[in-house]
DNA sequence: CTTTTGTTGCAATTTGTTTTGAACTAGACC
DNA sequence: GGTCTAGTTCAAAACAAATTGCAACAAAAG
């Protein structure tokens, strides 16, 4: 039983189209992507994530709602600050997420 | 001269933000993701894809057009019919786009 | 010159997303 | 309690993209 539970967690599902579509609408943005890019690096706090990101707080609020809602971050919170870190299976998700998997390499 | 042109081919660039995204806009979308997939399988005239992908003609044909303009596929007239393939460096194209190809593996 | 295969143009419309501005919650500090 | 800071949420406005419908076009085959 363990044995089974820890190989699901270690695969990557093949994805169906409809959800590999809206994973990459998620990234598709140049204001996710760029906090994907700095969370793939650190995590930050919403704070940090300003300084890179030039834009209204509560837009940003909003597009880190996006990307928490797609399961792509995390969040949790310190004292007065909320730190945002990738999920574990971002980078891996997203990867699976892209069309021609199956191709055979030639 | 031929040296240096070989080696400039064999490798994929890091993309800058904008390209990334704009290119990952292209590829979240149901119609052309479905496409890609189904030519990452296998070169098909529109008619085939017309198979696959239940929409009308000129719908279908500007789906192509984007996917053309970005690079995505190519294609080639046989008599009648114009055939679409993916370009060789589609996929690696792609998956140079997603961020956070930076982070060190944990 | 007609048919087949596919593309292009344009205008209207629907659809979905991004952005804005104001109000709001939660913790820290006095 | 009151106030400050850090972030979020909500609803409406603004924007961008996909879709539809229709007509016209191009290239090759017969």
């Amino acid at each position: 039983m363990i044995e089974m539970s820890r190989t699901a967690k270690l695969t990557t599902p093949v994805l169906g189209m409809e959800d590999a579509v809206s994973l990459l609408q998620v990234v598709a943005d140049p204001i996710r992507w760029t906090v994907l890019q700095q969370l793939a690096t650190t995590p930050s706090c919403v704070c940090d994530i300003q300084a890179h990101v030039p834009i209204a707080a509560n837009l940003l609020s909003y597009h880190l709602k996006v990307l928490r809602e797609a399961g792509l971050v995390t969040t949790s919170r310190r004292g007065r600050w909320i730190d945002y870190s990738l999920a574990d299976d971002a980078l891996d998700r997203v990867h699976a997420a892209l069309p021609g998997l199956g191709k055979v390499r030639s």
